[in-house]
DNA sequence: TTGTAAGCGTTATCAA
DNA sequence: TTGATAACGCTTACAA
């Protein structure tokens, strides 16, 4: 591999002109500049990031870590975080799993975006530092070096509910989530306090625990069809959960929307195709968000106001309006 | 940020007898390394990836590259990988776009998976060396430290047609993907050469120009329609494409697959939900056998041999039998 | 304008 | 079994 003193040896300077050269440092004449340059490139020379880094400490490169590969938008997310990264001249990488609480001890990076839930918070409490921001989106911490980018769950969820009571809805069953997720709280508690709200009785038996997952929709949409009467409406603390509940209505005859309505959450790639009622988040926003908060953050200006993203619902099929029967 | 020096200086011990330690080494005496790995433990210290890999080179990291944010089957390529290189207690790193050629000739990572038809092959050609050693999805190429992981995309699509042919159906339309891509003159080639065999004609007036994108498909199909008489079936070599093109056919009164049947390739998440005859590649399998090809190769078991991966049709309801009617 | 040399955090060699 | 020291590729004072 070719490194500063070949480029040095060839150029018939010293590494340190080589490195001036490199780094667009005025120090250096314009004839020297151009042969080196001219070198450089002949050489086929490419400063080595490990060398630079570990001299320099700060190397314009931020982390994203993710570890969920089942949800589509995270995709969307990275887009967003890749973008703002290119545009601001940052090297972006991505890591999974474990790897990631290696790498934010290292000054490989100068910041990161954490998305997986299963990184731990005092992990990041401690990562965190001065010189080491940290931009954690879905969730909340207080820590001043960290900033949180949450999705305003609550007043979406409100929303929703008061929309669909508005249409004359009056008999809800509901399916959570991963019950310790801020997420899911938030959620469920906005359903709860519309109804209570509208006067609105939700027995506690409509209650379906689920996973997030389409498979824990379809079970809990097979044990409600065990019931006498069904709810009118069936709100799903996520679309792969509304699906999987669709396809198990379809599969026993029951109609959607006509025997019964159903709403999501997140406005997955699916939701549009199904018709599914839901909530739509902006994925790619989110990420240029995180990516613009943590590089300010780097940079110096320091803010870590918590960012509440707002959603909005998205009105389809599988919720209609009762009234105009 | 403490360093191997704190370390050994609180454990009263030179640096590279924690150096030992941590790596394992066994001249190590055993009360010495339970005090250090003690006071490793207490001072919270992780070794220093960028020195490390200064120093060793070797650092069991490898990089995947990609970058179409629209293709959601990436997260499941990426898991695939992610999965095989935790298994083997290698680190991944992820990156997008340019910071990829970066990172392929630092000694950050001893060898990479690129999917990004964006980077040129002359690149590759150039980084791909004994000791950096890359796998490369979707292209062929033939270099001695290079290994193709490839679809087999003739096979598949040559299945699919003859399976229509089978199900009755004479007059073929086409709409095609990225014109200079393998992947799409394999798909049209294999097309062209079933019909052949079965002695249909094909006049290329029937042949759509698209770009794998769901819009291109959504046009190909509004041209179609303005011609006299529909095929019976319309090829589409992605499944977005087909999905365009469905979309397109509902919004103007033409029923799948009663006026015309579609199929489409790919397996995409929503081909699924929407019924759509295709062709399914094993992403997951794809990405995982990408890692294993490159970390054996890395490890210094040398085979570049050319993986072909057999993908499967999907026969779903928008291609139904003719002579079933 | 250019060069010398120290140092970033680690590992490897060799001597003690 | 342990420690001193050079080296990895680069940047950066500081000296020339």
């Amino acid at each position: 591999m070719v490194g500063i003193k070949d480029v040095a040896k060839a150029a018939g300077v010293s590494v340190s002109t080589v490195s001036n050269v490199i780094n667009g440092k005025k120090n250096v004449g314009a004839e020297t500049k151009a042969r080196v340059l001219a070198i450089c490139k002949e050489m086929n020379y490419y400063p080595n990031t490990v060398g630079r880094t570990l001299k320099s400490g700060n190397n314009r490169t931020i982390l994203f870590n993710f570890s969920d590969f089942d949800r589509s938008f995270y995709l969307k997310i990275i887009n967003g975080i890749s973008d703002y990264a290119n545009a601001n001249d940052y090297d972006l990488i991505i890591c999974t799993k474990k790897s990631c609480e290696k790498y934010m001890r290292n000054n490989l990076t100068s910041g990161c975006i954490i998305l997986d839930e299963k990184m731990k918070s005092d992990v990041l409490e401690r990562a965190a530092r001065e010189s080491y921001p940290i931009v954690v989106l879905d969730r909340m911490l207080d820590n001043p070096h960290i900033k949180s980018i949450v999705v305003n769950n609550y007043d979406a969820m409100r929303q929703l509910i008061q929309g669909i009571v508005d249409r004359g809805y009056r008999k809800f069953g509901f399916i959570g989530g991963q019950e310790h997720t801020a997420d899911n709280k938030e959620r469920y508690k906005a359903f709860l306090d519309v109804l209570e709200h509208n006067h609105i009785n939700f027995p506690r038996e409509r209650y379906f625990a689920g996973d997030y997952r389409e498979k824990s929709g379809y079970k809990a949409a097979k044990i409600l069809m065990l019931s006498e009467n069904l709810p009118e409406v069936l709100i799903c603390a996520n679309d792969n959960m509304a699906i999987g509940a669709i396809k198990a209505f379809r599969e026993n005859g029951i109609k959607v929307p006509e025997d019964i309505a159903v709403a999501g959450f997140d406005d997955c790639d699916l939701a549009e195709a199904m018709g599914l009622t839901t909530v739509t988040i902006p994925n790619y926003e989110r990420g240029y968000l995180a990516a613009q908060g943590l590089i300010e953050n780097i940079q110096g200006n320091r803010n870590i106001d918590t960012f509440k993203i707002t959603a909005k619902v998205k009105w389809r099929k599988t919720v209609r309006d009762r009234l105009e029967r």
